[in-house]
DNA sequence: ATTGTTTTTAGAATCATTCTAAAATGGCTT
DNA sequence: AAGCCATTTTAGAATGATTCTAAAAACAAT
């Protein structure tokens, strides 16, 4: 389980990244790993930081939503051309999108199989299976 | 089948779609069309045209993939943040994208079975679902 | 405290895409 | 053919998310 709250699990965390436990870097990871899963663009988590009282730099945000996502702890989605989400779930799963309004939800991984798939070149790895179903909400967004 | 060859088929397919038949559109559908599926980005299909020795504004590839995405005739995909493909190939099928070249390959449809999806909101309806097989070349692109 | 490395930051730069407003073209009618 | 009006194309500016730059701040180790 990577369900962290306590600020010694946040601490953890990050150091475990490989990362210096910046205040920085822990206001964010505390943002994003203290509650349920999310999906998050760089930009509401810096409004979201901005909001709590504490100011992080744009190019900050950004910075370490790259660095948390090549150790691991977040993966990025993307989904709508000109824009990227951060999943804090990382596990097997996909999303139904919901275009007008921008909302992700998570659906179980199971949900979906796989049957064959044409063979890979030489040496060719697959390194991750993305399944967006895109729903269209008939009525105005609520 | 929707296998356009000549002028006429060319002609047709872009009145059908309740657009003018200009020579900017005329050209780009050929380029489109005219040969096996493809898939491509608007720079790309730009320079092509360029190459090709006939010139058209990037606003009017713009104009025109979106003009045709709309009618029906060309599907959008988004694979790579800040960067939109335009596929050729309509009908239900999925995508082996690889990373380092960039280049996309066609999934027959048949080949992914999707399980119980959660239940929709009121009103809503799935749009399309996509399905990208990422793939890293682990060897240098050929 | 000193030093050397890592991190943060403001602001500029990038780059795909969209917008704007003007010029060109197309389709009709006379 | 000439005139008219709607549609289309276009160059160039604008946008917006993201990345880069180079300097200041924070950090860790001595
Ligand atoms: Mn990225
Ligand atoms: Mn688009
Ligand atoms: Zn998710
Ligand atoms: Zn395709």
């Amino acid at each position: 389980m990577r369900q962290a709250v306590t600020s010694n699990d946040i601490i953890e965390m990050v150091r475990d990244a490989g990362l210096r436990p910046t205040r920085q870097r822990l206001s964010l990871a505390r943002l994003l790993f203290s509650g349920g899963d999310r999906h998050v663009t760089a930009e509401q988590l810096h409004s979201e930081s901005l909001g709590q009282g504490f100011s992080v730099s744009l190019a900050t945000v950004y910075n370490t939503l790259h660095q948390f996502t090549t150790a691991g702890l977040l993966r990025e989605l993307v989904v709508d051309a000109g824009r990227s989400y951060f999943d804090t779930n990382i596990s097997a799963h996909h999303h139904l999108y919901f275009e007008d309004s921008g909302i992700l939800r998570d659906v179980a991984g199971d949900n979906v199989a796989i049957g064959e798939l044409p063979a890979l070149p030489e040496g060719a790895k697959i390194s991750r299976i993305d399944i967006i179903i895109r729903v269209k909400d008939c009525a105005p967004a609520a």
